[in-house]
DNA sequence: ACTTTAGCACCTAGGTGGCAAAGT
DNA sequence: ACTTTGCCACCTAGGTGCTAAAGT
């Protein structure tokens, strides 16, 4: 996942479906995201791996993503699908947003926090979440993702602007079109199109790197995480 | 102001200021818009007045405006100025999206509901404010509103073009420059400056029709009305 | 004759990756 | 040598009054 200073958000959001709470109970739900292991990484273009660089960067304040529809009922939670498409991530370990902190080059796993209210009022994006019984965590291991502050692979790049609908603008058909390629796909007729052959390797690449995979997860458990499109 | 069937905001926006709270008590704060009279009225062009045109149409479902951030405490309401600018009106009596639902060409006036949590946990967009101690009701001679579809009056619509960002588009510098008027204007040295009286007059009309007066409100109650700009 | 609607151009607000420059 | 930053064009999403047409 891209990190900057101003925050940016995940892409694609995590999202996620839950049964089994009480429908007239109060909850929060949120969100924290925490290292997988102890490591920093870079990213060896040669190979097309991450592999481990060093030991990992002073820990950063641990921050919360309180979901905004907290508190809500069981009922309500149930009901709908949960996004978390308006958290951010940044690198600014001074950030005073409330967004997510984290290094840049690390491994990171986000964990969504289901917390029955009276454990929960005193939730706050600065203070760690408390545990217990009556708070819940759960985490999905194909999202477990590498943060940059730049894409180091141009496989990644491309499921991002065609998956996103605010990155259209990279999109073949947008200005990088009439730029070059664009032009070489035009007249590919008047060539060997074997230029193109470039392009349609791309859907069975090896996924890596940043986030693992796209398919949905039916969990046994309570939580299913509806990571889709 | 202006109501459609999608729903369209006020503008300007309610603001208000509370004081006076307990600060570790949780609030919910609402607002609902009620009718100022029995009447239904008509623009009398040539003496650029309401005229009252009849009695009231029937009734619509009631609505309520629960502000977003609510609930919270005392202390967070007291910190911050509480706008309702995201609050929407239609003309739509069968709306099924939360919006506040009034009737075209008809006097209302704005509500502000303070409603200590323990009395509010019931509360929906399309219930009636619950009543009784523990909800206090405040409301603005100065915020009294006329509905319409269409702007009937030259003047409103100039203020709201002037003072709406989202109007910017037709302000003078806009694109209706260089459309009649700002050729007039660019050459007005050329000629008598009588036109330009027209323009100046403007500050100083008699404040009618749609929203009353611009200027602050220092209630002694525990409410500030923060309409302002 | 008056009121309402639907589509429009023009804005605000903010989310994308690209890219050259700066930082380390 | 590698990583980060700041600015940019290009998008999405949605709030304005205008206007011609439709409704009543």
């Amino acid at each position: 996942m891209i990190i900057t200073k101003a925050g940016r958000r995940m892409f694609p959001a995590m999202r996620v479906k839950i049964s089994g709470l009480d429908p007239h109970q109060q909850y929060y739900i949120a969100m924290d995201i925490v290292p997988v292991d102890n490591k920093r990484y870079r990213y060896v273009y040669h190979s097309s791996k991450w592999m481990v660089a060093g030991n990992a960067d002073s820990p950063v304040p641990p921050r919360v993503y309180i979901h905004p529809d907290s508190p809500a009922s069981g009922e309500t939670w149930m009901r709908q699908v949960i996004s978390f498409d308006k958290l951010k991530l940044t690198n600014n370990e001074l950030d005073d947003q409330g967004h997510i902190i984290l290094h840049s080059m690390h491994k990171y796993q986000p964990r969504v926090h289901v917390i029955r209210k009276d454990c929960g009022d005193d939730l706050s994006p600065i203070k760690p979440i408390p545990s217990g019984e009556g708070v819940k965590a759960f985490s999905f291991p194909e999202t477990v993702f590498t943060t940059v502050t730049a894409y180091q692979n141009q496989q990644i790049t491309r499921l991002k602007i065609d998956r996103n609908p605010f990155a259209k603008g990279f999109r073949d058909s947008g200005r990088n079109r009439m730029g070059l390629e664009a032009l070489v796909e035009s007249y590919a007729f008047w060539r060997p199109s074997l230029r193109t052959l470039t392009f349609e390797d791309i859907p069975g690449i090896p996924k890596q790197g940043d986030f693992k995979t796209l398919k949905n997860l039916h969990s046994p458990l309570k939580l299913s995480n509806c990571w889709s499109t």
